[in-house]
This record gives structure tokens, C-alpha cells and sequence, in this order.
DNA sequence: GAAATAGTGTCTGTAAGACACTATCGG
DNA sequence: CCGATAGTGTCTTACAGACACTATTTC
């Protein structure tokens, strides 16, 4: 923002709601992981599957936004929407001039089970097939990308595991965000030393009983 | 963006229009190297430094904002924006409801010096101890932080220095951008196989002449 | 006991930092 | 020759990947 707006340098006495505005929508890429496959959650927009969006109202943030958006079209509480990326294309809103500012979510599939009438999380693999609406095939790469990003060298960090868990369910868990396999001993070394031993064992499984773990409040950058 | 827009869902006859949209800005953080201290390019804004930026026009891209506001109170053309971060605070503007997407954009100094009274050149050091206006350090942070990343790994990824360049130029480069030392032999080792040698030596300097080197169209992810 | 999984130890290759040494210019 | 800078070689340390071995449970 600046001073030397319309308002100042042409006519200091006009209002800036003189001046053309766009309207200005969220859309968001909610991942999740259910059943081993990373997942973007998808609501029917017409004849098409979308994103979660709505527009941006009078007074409200963009965060605010996006948490109406997906309480009311998804059901959902309590998140971190992070920004990604403003979708600016002119013409690529048939109804108008249209801003969208695209955001990624992240919840446990435990957290959104409540309506299947309306969320539907698909697998990335499956959505990319889909014909999505707008930019939003974009927004889901850009989102997976910043998940990968996050769950690169931190354990879980988004907390879809429920507490306390085991190494090997946190491995599974990256690996399936990451979409490739992991090496086991390299994979303990980095995230031990980030987790709360809770002293406690897993019982009923079948081999050794593995050791359970907790996050450990997050620690910059990795303190020794 | 998604159709379950107002229009559809309160009143499908009625317009975009008919609803509240914030104004638009862009404000931009233009980086730049002057005399071994990486700077911030700075325009006088009523009373105050401010970053330089406008109001987004219908119809425009927020790149295309950018490169007006920088060509209008800058004087300058031909640059990459990349965006930031929306700032979204509903009160941050007197005025009314703005939003400003931030963006960060590099220049080499000597594109700059047109015109002394449009552009100013400060040393990030200083302009932190300004009393800049609205979230205009925060952003200014925000483009130093992405402008050491495009410089950790990759050779003068901005096209800061003319070419040819030796390799002592180019790391005195880098640690201005990074403000702190970096090993010779560690930086000779990494940034050498992502160069072109011309087979020239520099000439007229102080000590054994040193090889001249070209920026290499960029390959991923560092092609062996 | 067999199968399965957890946890640990060791070797090797790579890369960075530290350091030293040689090479070649201007003065 | 001297100072200064360029360029190279080597040693050490850190860490990741690979691999193997031991430990402890269920069936």
C-alpha cells in the first residue's frame, strides 16, 4: 500500500471505492491422509469437483475466510492456513475480475469424517485425473509441495498422528507424503532426537513392541 | 474461486459487483547491491519512506502493477516480481479495506541510477531504523529471507554482476546478500561446476589473474 | 521354533570446513 | 624480492545410505 493512490494523485477528494476493485476469493487445498494415500479434499461446485473457496467478506482476513469456507462447505474447526500464491489471470473467472488467493490446509482424516456429503478427500494421484475447475489442479501441486517441504526433516509437524505412536507409523506416514520409500535407520536417526520418548511400549501388535513417542514442542533450528 | 459465490447461493440474479471488495495494492521490496551493502530501494511517500507501490487497475496482472509502479517511481523496466505474502490486516489502511500483495524484485544497481530523486538505495541495516510505513519491514524481511534462499546454492541466480566475473567477485556477492563470510575453497568448490569459463583472465588487478567466468543457463537440479 | 518387527552397530562414500601449499601477477 | 591474490591438494569430521546383526514379541 501507498499514498500515492488514484485518490492523491488524480483527485485527492474521491473515495477509493471510485476506483474498479476485484473481488477477492480463497481457495484451498485441505490435504489429509487417509489409508496410506495423500488426499485433497474436494466439494462438487456445479457440475464439477473444486476446491473449498468463498469470497472474501467486509472486515474479515484472509485465514478467517478460508476457516468459514471450510467450516460451512466442509464441517471443519480449527486449522493454519498458510498463503501460497495469489491466482491473478484476468479473464480466468467467466463472471468477472476475480482474485484468488490460494491456501493450504491440513487435517487428520480422523477430523472430517463427520459429512461425506461434503467432503470428499480424493487421492492426489485421482484428482489430477479430475477435471478441476480454475487453477485449482495448480493449487494442489503447489500444496503438496509445501507439505513435502514441512514433513522434509521435522516429524510430523502438521500432527496427523495421534499420540503417542510408534517410528514405524511416523515413517509410514512420511513416506506417504513424501510418495517414495524411506530408509529405515537413516529415518530414525534424523527424527529421534526431534521426539519425547513416552517410556511406554505398543502392545498387541504382532513382532517386537516398539517404543511410543510423542512431538516434542517444536525447537529451533534442531537444538543439541 | 469457486461458484458457490454469493451470486449463487444468496441471490443468483445479482452481481460480483453488488458485494463488497477491498481495493488492491501491490508494494514492492526492490533489492539491490550498492557498494558491498545489500539495499532496499525506497520512495518518499508523504512524510515518510515507503516501499514503492500502486493500486492493481482492472484488468491488470499484479505483475504487470508491479512493473508500472517501478517504471512510474522508479524508473525502471524489465524485472522478475515474485510475490510474497497478502497482508491482510482489515485496519492497516486508514483509508479504507485494502489488501497488498508484497512482492520482492532484484535489480543490478547501475539500472537504477537514473534518477536519484525517484529511487533511493538504502542499506537494509538503516532502513530498519526507519519509520516506515504499514507492514513495509516486515516485507522487507520477507525479500531478504527469499533472496538468500535463490542465493545459497546457485551462482548469481539474479544476474546481480555483469559478466564475465571472477570467482572473488562473485562470492564477495554473496556474502553481502548473506551478510556473513563464507570459506573460500567450500564456495569455490560448489559454485565452479555451475559456471561457464570463457578461457579469459582478468587483467590490470593486484595478484595472479584470475579466470573470467559466465553464468550458465540454469539446469536442474545441478546436472552432473 | 518360525515369522515379524524393533533397535543397534559398523562400514563406506560424499561433502564441507580447515589448512597448507604452489602459482603468478604488480610493484 | 615482496605482497597479494588465484588455484589446488589433503586431512578431518559429519552424516546418509547400505547392510548386518541382535532383541523381543505373536502365532
Amino acid at each position: 500500500m501507498n499514498p500515492e493512490h488514484p485518490a492523491n494523485s488524480e483527485a485527492p477528494s474521491r473515495a477509493l471505492t471510485d476506483y474498479p476493485r476485484p473481488s477477492v476469493a480463497v481457495d484451498t487445498a485441505l490435504l489429509t491422509v487417509v489409508d496410506r494415500a495423500l488426499s485433497v479434499v474436494l466439494v462438487q461446485s456445479g457440475d464439477r469437483p473444486a476446491l473449498p473457496g468463498t469470497f472474501l467478506h467486509e472486515g474479515e482476513t484472509l485465514r478467517d475466510a478460508v476457516l468459514r469456507s471450510l467450516r460451512v462447505k466442509c464441517g471443519i474447526l480449527g486449522l493454519e492456513p498458510r498463503q501460497l500464491h495469489v491466482f491473478d489471470t484476468p479473464t480466468r473467472d467467466t463472471r468477472g475480475w476475480v482474485l484468488s488467493v490460494a491456501h493450504v490446509d491440513v487435517v487428520p482424516a480422523a477430523s472430517l469424517s463427520q459429512d461425506a456429503r461434503l467432503a470428499h478427500p480424493t487421492p492426489v494421484a485421482s484428482a489430477r485425473t479430475l477435471p478441476l475447475m480454475y487453477d485449482h489442479a495448480e493449487i494442489i501441486d503447489l500444496a503438496v509441495d509445501a507439505l513435502r517441504a514441512e514433513y522434509a526433516d521435522r516429524p510430523d509437524p502438521r500432527a496427523l498422528l495421534p499420540e503417542p505412536f510408534t517410528l514405524r507409523e511416523l515413517q509410514t506416514l512420511h513416506e506417504t507424503i513424501a510418495e517414495e520409500r524411506l530408509p529405515r535407520d537413516a529415518f530414525r536417526r534424523r527424527m529421534e532426537p526431534q521426539l519425547t520418548d513416552t517410556g511406554e511400549l505398543s502392545r498387541g501388535t504382532r513382532g517386537k513392541p516398539a517404543r511410543l513417542f510423542c512431538r516434542t514442542p517444536w525447537q529451533w533450528p534442531l537444538a543439541r
